[in-house]
DNA sequence: CCTACCGATCGGTAGG
DNA sequence: CCTACCGATCGGTAGG
């Protein structure tokens, strides 16, 4: 480390930088420290030092250490959920290829932004309900698109008659999400194999034999 | 509630009682009190407010918090590997079945072991480095239930060859382990419900043809 | 953004 | 187990 105190040093007030710029550092540093210690554990302390400012100078940022946590898991949420309801809507032979595809994008989208997905399943129980519910929508939109992409499967005949949908979704988004539990990056295995995986297996879990058929990979 | 302040009211001498049975009723408090405010944001004080004590005297039963969480997550640990290992020797007809067995058994203590396992899952990183792996043990204990049964379906031919059974693993761990998240005693689903779901499609998702003729259910 | 604070609460302890 | 504490740290603020 270049700085063996931890500390990133103070700056005089020529080398104050934009505050676009500060702020997209803060949230960098508050994601990275965050999934280092906890939401909980994480002092704003901590955030300030490494970027070499006063605790109290964050309050030109932010109006409380919750704004913090709110940015970080707003922010990876809206980003996964675009990458998911893309991958969705998609031209594809079928449903059920529709949904390989969505899971591998998933799984791969998790795996190459660990340490903000990771804050976001981890701590946004930490947040209040109301602003919880801000981020996650009215709706279960991550589960939904799961669902709805099963249900159309299974409305084609692709998907087993005793599969339920909303219970399908859940085992596989399960799968899916607990990859931030065991992911990494010089792991023994890369992003696309786990994604490849999980999508493989997931899929044959509930396919009908028709729908099997119907998947030629 | 019979008491609307939240305090338990503390007892005089005479009503003190026997050191296990308070013992006991401080780790169930504990479980609670991690379970709905995190490990972190939980604090002594509520936990001795809850069970009628000063918060001082809670170290006549411990030496640090850190202690009680320790407590929690290897009560719960080692009563869900017994589960999952007794399941996983029993007798069948086949690894697969006995998969099949495992995965249920294992949900099903998830869920009727919900908020004891929550904090498990969820708080298990809070504890230092060594005390946790005194809880989990040298070897990754549950994985390795997991991975040595679909390993021993493989070699007998009831997993299709290009499944890899460490990947396989966490995969199906994760879909099961998910459940605390979602899962509720008065839910839309039942344990045994959720528990044969994830089941059945876990085995559909590795077996081979062979595999899965050999599962007659 | 810094200076200079504050009240509250935290985990924990000595001594009985 | 209670009495009576303590030092440290926390998130946050007024004023510039």
């Amino acid at each position: 480390m270049a700085n063996p105190t931890g500390l990133a040093g103070r700056r005089s007030a020529a080398e104050r930088k934009p505050r676009k710029e500060r702020w997209a550092e803060l949230i960098e540093t508050a994601t990275q420290v965050f999934y280092e210690r906890g939401y909980e554990a994480a002092s704003l302390q901590e955030i300030a030092n490494r970027i070499g400012m006063l605790k109290g100078s964050l309050y030109y940022y932010i109006q409380s250490k919750e704004d913090l946590l709110f940015e970080v898991v707003n922010e990876v949420h809206q980003k996964g959920l675009a990458v998911v309801t893309a991958l969705a809507q998609g031209p594809s032979p079928s449903p059920l290829e529709r949904l390989h595809r969505v899971i591998r994008g998933h799984v791969e989208h998790t795996c190459h932004n660990l340490v903000p997905t990771a804050v976001f399943l981890h701590e946004l129980s930490a947040l209040p309900e109301d602003r919880r519910r801000q981020v996650l929508g009215d709706k279960h939109s991550y589960q939904g698109v799961f669902r709805s992409l099963i249900e159309e499967a299974k409305a084609a005949g692709e998907v087993r008659e005793d599969v339920d949908p909303k219970l399908a979704a859940l085992s596989i988004l399960g799968s899916a999400n607990w990859v931030y539990r065991w992911y990494r990056p010089d792991g023994e295995f890369s992003a696309q194999q786990i994604a490849s995986h999980l999508a493989e297996t997931a899929i044959r879990g509930i396919a009908s034999e028709a729908g099997l058929a119907s998947c030629t990979r």
